[in-house]
DNA sequence: ACTAAAACCAAGCAAGCGCTAGTGTTAATG
DNA sequence: CATTAACACTAGCGCTTGCTTGGTTTTAGT
């Protein structure tokens, strides 16, 4: 279990491994193919990590931390609108499932090859996160801006927003604002957004 | 690549072959922990399938083949109603996904394992089953009934019920025709269903 | 009863796996 | 100048992997 990844070195290696992790599933990544890419002998890599299973915590725990910065962030800037707060997790999580987007497939394919130490501190930060997005859909829901089961409507929403990193194309037309945007209208009913 | 599972035998090699590759992934399945399950020596597995790959390649067929059957018997028995189709889309999605569980679970978590030639041959599958969904909802869509781009509507829907298996619970209290039936509830104004 | 095909088995090969032990090498600190 | 800690290297151990081989048993058609 990682605590914390700050070493800008360690870093760099994190984010070769996830490259990795992407390309050929954790699996079938070898440590002597993780310790070229990182351009030391395979020996060398367990200075840096204690195993392989931890390389694999230490990637995802990093695109966690940046999620949740970055949604944090998004809401402060915000305001206190429910449609504004939504549009901004919607925009704030599209960003970051493509800025790490190696680190978010990793979390989402490789989720049930950590062991149960590193799962268990992991979960603490996905409920974190999961909970922002509560926070948000629950003031939604109140305010009449959407209809549904409180639960219901994250994982439906989550659900739809981690199904992009299977078809988004980063050079196609359209922007991921313009996704979160489009998310948003699909489940707000047109005459929701006027009413005070 | 496969081109047809009929023989019971091999049915029930898949069937148990799938419940192992959920429970420890393709990867970490070993050939010996398949005849194992299978009452046969890991020798003997090689008469049935040509190697692992192939076994991989099998299971997702499989579960492709079902949902597909699946699909269009419930939009045959659905009617005209765009509505009505809707839900027969989503509720048929949401039992296959039960039924067949364990190999849709292969086919979200282990499509990247397989070779070019197994990818091939079951995208035309999936292409096939995407392209029920994405008339029912291209007819949801004409009729006023939701709103949107059309194939963004498509993956936000599949997405979020592709999620479910994450986190659905079939002893839980909700019944799969009752999540389809929220998640269109979800994206259709409330207006829209009594409109003509 | 005869035969062919299908199903199965024991044994093991060659390759690759994660990881360790022991040994420099470098650069900052007392 | 000596010490230390961080980082890297070489060499390889012990084990598991997917798959093959060469042969035996079981099943099904005639």
């Amino acid at each position: 279990m990682t605590v914390v990844n700050v070493s800008p070195r360690r870093k760099e290696l994190i984010r070769v491994a996830a490259r990795l992790f992407v390309d050929e599933g954790f699996d079938r990544t070898t440590v002597r193919m993780l310790a070229l890419e990182m351009n030391i002998k395979s020996g060398s890599l367990f200075h840096h990590f204690r195993d392989k299973q931890e390389i694999l915590c230490a990637v995802i725990e990093e695109g966690m931390h940046n999620a949740l910065s970055i949604a944090r962030t998004a809401l402060a800037e915000a305001g206190c609108s429910p449609q504004a707060r939504l549009d901004a997790m919607a925009r704030a999580h599209l960003e970051t499932l493509l800025t790490d987007r190696n680190a978010h497939v990793v979390a989402l394919y490789e989720w049930r090859r950590l062991d149960g130490d590193s799962r268990a501190h992991l979960v603490h930060l996905r409920d974190a996160y999961e909970a922002l997005w509560q926070q948000v859909i629950d003031e939604a829901l109140e305010a009449g801006l959407i209809r549904g089961d409180k639960f219901l409507v994250r994982r439906f929403v989550l659900g739809a927003l981690n199904w992009t990193v299977r078809w988004y194309d980063p050079d196609g037309p359209r922007s991921p604002e313009a996704l979160a945007k489009e998310l948003v209208a699909m489940i707000t009913p047109p005459e929701a957004a006027e009413s005070p």
